[in-house]
DNA sequence: CGCCGACTTGATAACCTTCAAGCTCCGTGG
DNA sequence: CCACGGAGCTTGAAGGTTATCAAGTCGGCG
């Protein structure tokens, strides 16, 4: 259920795995770092693989750790009292997670789940204010993070206030597209495994209407979908 | 258009100004300090007199200042493309707005609109930096304050993705009336003047709707309105 | 007094969910 | 290997919710 654990002793072997993945170097919290901090930091992360389906954390969890995300992808979502799932935003590859500390909480608000297998940083949260203080390159990089989250969070809002159901799946899907597109024949596909109901979720609706917005613009050529996969050919097309 | 800058050039003067509003000392950013911490911070400090539509800063204009709302309430908006407004927020009295340094931003990204007379302190954002650092209940209160930000946003998508219009605008009065009620004969009154339009633009629906719902409520005695007015007299017969 | 903003209310129709049924694909166990 | 079962997907029909269109009322202010 949970994700195994990496504990990292010698910073040989979180540089090993860690520069295995060469995304790194851009990554925000890492890139304006000198190489002693980096070291600093990274001998104090855990590696955790991440498989599809696994619970980083949960809504109302203590909140032990924060993460940087390097490699997959997350839903972040809440659950209303009748089970239902509501996607609030998604995490990508650079992104820090689980930073309950940025907004001064104790327990996590939210459930974060990977939608793909992937790899993540983590550090006990006790690091947070001194890291804070002492990296001004990952107190930068959490800034950030919390400003893309309003950012994600507030056009989600003006969107379900004001677009038709057809707008919001096509918004949603053309972004999961920019996010985690990987550029195949034919179009661009969304880079994890998603169902219709999947997509109702992040859109405020239900899986029957985005089958049949998918179905239509299927046949008008626009997308090419099927079993958990999406891939849109003509993202200009897409009703706004 | 703008508020009035009242400079505030001696400290007893900004005390005198300030200490007249009793809640100040409860209010978070100040309620942990020092006396010659807060002294410090009131020096610099410019109260902002603040009238009913005052637009305090707008969506894209440059982030120079922050605030803390001492008394009014405040509703922060987003304009879409065709002119309509989504409120994502409001803000009362010991919150802090227009911070947007603390998301790593040059401009702020919505427009905060005062909904009543009221009252602010202001500094310039190069401060920012300096306060979180020199200031650990500030910086708890910056915290804090992106916190509920964040809480706020969350739970209008939840909602907007889960319940049908009816129970959205009962959720919306009766947050105003929690966050915002003063008690009259026979109920709880929204204590600033509101619209329907204004509560059709903070839950994504039309005035039309709102007034419906509102008229059936008012048949029901479970709340009554007049122009620009809203008291609730029964809040626990609200369709939840 | 007259205007204008705020509010109300009916009628109509569009949009979307719900209900229902059936299909396809894939993995699994006999 | 094949049958079975279930998850994911599709599509029609029906109905409810909500927006839109259209009038018209109310009340305060210049």
């Amino acid at each position: 259920m949970s994700p195994d654990d990496y504990a990292i002793s010698h910073h040989s072997n979180a540089h090993a795995l860690v520069h295995a993945d060469e995304a790194l170097a851009q990554h925000l919290p890492f890139s304006g770092l000198s190489d002693q901090q980096r070291t600093d930091i990274l001998d104090q992360a855990t590696v955790k693989r991440i498989s599809l389906n696994d619970t980083c954390f949960s809504e109302g969890d203590e909140a032990r750790n924060f993460y940087v995300l390097l490699d997959g992808a997350l839903k972040i979502y809440r659950s209303t009292d009748d089970g239902e799932q509501v996607v609030i935003i998604h995490i990508s590859p650079g992104q820090m997670f689980g930073i309950a500390r940025a907004y001064a909480d104790d327990t996590y608000q939210m459930t974060a789940n990977a939608v793909c297998d992937g790899l993540a940083l983590s550090w006990s949260s006790e690091n947070w204010d001194r890291f804070m203080r002492d990296y001004p390159e990952f107190e930068r990089a959490a800034r950030k993070a919390i400003g893309e989250r309003r950012d994600e969070m507030s056009d989600k809002i003006v969107d379900m206030a004001t677009l038709q159901v057809e707008q919001r799946i096509a918004k949603a899907i053309l972004r999961l597209t920019k996010r985690y597109g990987k550029t195949v024949e034919g179009g661009i596909e969304i880079g994890f495994p998603i169902t219709r109901q999947d997509i109702s979720e992040m859109t405020g609706t239900t899986l029957h209407s985005v089958s049949r917005y998918m179905s239509k613009w299927q046949k008008a050529g626009i997308v090419r979908s099927s079993r958990r996969r999406v891939i849109v050919e003509r993202p200009e097309a897409l009703p706004i």
